[in-house]
DNA sequence: GCCTTCAGTTTTGCATACAAAATGCATTTG
DNA sequence: CAAATGCATTTTGTATGCAAAACTGAAGGC
């Protein structure tokens, strides 16, 4: 009858990846570290098994390096490999913005418009944390305004291999402005339903992100693994 | 010191990924059909342990379906599914062909042409499979021309679950006259360096392929799994 | 002095064993 | 007769065991 407790605990080997590919998103497993399995299995209390098979679903991902018959590494970028990905992130954006100006609701418009207040909030007090953190929802909130699941899905994937980077604790004051005025401008854009507007400044600002982040990692400044500077 | 015969086998757990991806591509095992461990292990002459860590590769790529203590089965597809994917690879293949005007050489772009030909041969046999092969090549060196490794993984990853569907069987006379004439304006579009051009034109050629595509699933020539037709 | 070689150790890859959940089916119960 | 219950079987999920490959580092050869 009732739902009971419910929700007992997810498949292990899910459970896992959820918490790999945190660790990994959040930079407390940098890109080149070794994934010793026998100390993961002991951080996370649970046998080699769902361990390896959650570690080969990350590899699907891209987050994690498959070394034949030398284990799993966190997944190294070069710089070609940073900018190639945010080449991609930026067409997914592009389209997702796209879409989202041509199908968003007025509801969704007020939300994104609310969130978009309390980011300025954050940004007024330079609270970089918080101002990426409502950053990353109403990037959610677009997607979901774009009412495509497979692009979503698409998008994170791909997004989950950049936050790894972990570019956002250093950015200088001036870049970050102008990031705030293309969010103002995407708000816009958003409102009046200017699908090819909004789709253009999101590859714009994507591109601009990418330049930043290259130029952090050519500083040396940003570490993605230093693979192969080639 | 030589090289010895190298190559002795990839790691198991990827030869039988390679394996069960190439049949769900192929529709040897079709959208829906449920895959018992048991049996497939038996058929692939390996223990459970590598076929599980296969599965949950093929799972992250979004072949495969996990149902939690109720093992695995190919994915199947809403047409709502089929036609969010669409847009995707449209959105892919638009930037891909873009880039590619971008940065294709001479020698490419001969290639190209040549394929082209061979699959106006095949057109004008009315050899499907081998126009269908030809087609894809010509997709992969657009992509390769397109510099973009990222953006090319991508896509053939998304381009996977499409396959998966074996829509090639079925295509009635007007609509491959019709692509026959959009992939001469491709090539085109190429000569020129028509980033723009192109993109839009492949743009437009996905779309007519997804609502094909979409027209015999509703006619029920097309099994993609019959997934809740909600 | 530097490279090679070779045991010992560690680590990965695969197979098997065991536990838990789901399934099928006969039986029971209202 | 329909629905529910319980047991046997099957199937999935996890742990463990074992073999092969890679790493380590010390001894030996050039």
């Amino acid at each position: 009858m009732a739902e009971i407790i419910s929700i007992p605990r997810q498949v292990l080997h899910q459970e896992v990846a959820v918490r790999l590919r945190q660790r990994i998103v959040e930079g407390q497993l940098a890109p080149g570290a070794k994934l010793n399995e026998r100390e993961l299995s002991e951080l996370l209390n649970v046998s080699r098994t769902p361990l390896r098979e959650a570690l080969k679903m990350l590899a699907a991902e891209g987050l994690v390096e498959l070394l034949p018959n030398r284990g799993a590494a966190v997944a190294q970028m070069s710089a070609q490999d940073v900018a190639d990905t945010f080449e991609v992130i930026a067409g997914l954006e592009g389209q997702s913005g796209e879409l989202a100006a041509q199908r968003i609701t007025e509801a969704e418009l007020a939300e994104i418009r609310a969130l978009h207040f309390e980011m300025m909030a954050a940004f007024t007090r330079r609270d970089l944390p918080t101002y990426y953190r409502i950053n990353a929802q109403i990037h959610t909130l677009i997607n979901a305004a774009a009412r495509n699941p497979v692009l979503a899905q698409t998008w994170r994937n791909v997004n989950a291999r950049l936050q790894a980077l972990r570019f956002r604790s250093n950015f200088d004051e001036s870049k970050w402005k102008r990031a705030v005025k293309e969010h103002e401008r995407m708000v816009e854009l958003l409102g009046t339903r200017d699908a090819t507007g909004l789709r253009a400044l999101l590859i714009e600002h994507l591109m601009h992100k990418r330049d930043a982040v290259l130029e952090l990692m050519k500083n040396g400044q940003l570490d993605a693994g230093a693979k192969a500077s080639a």
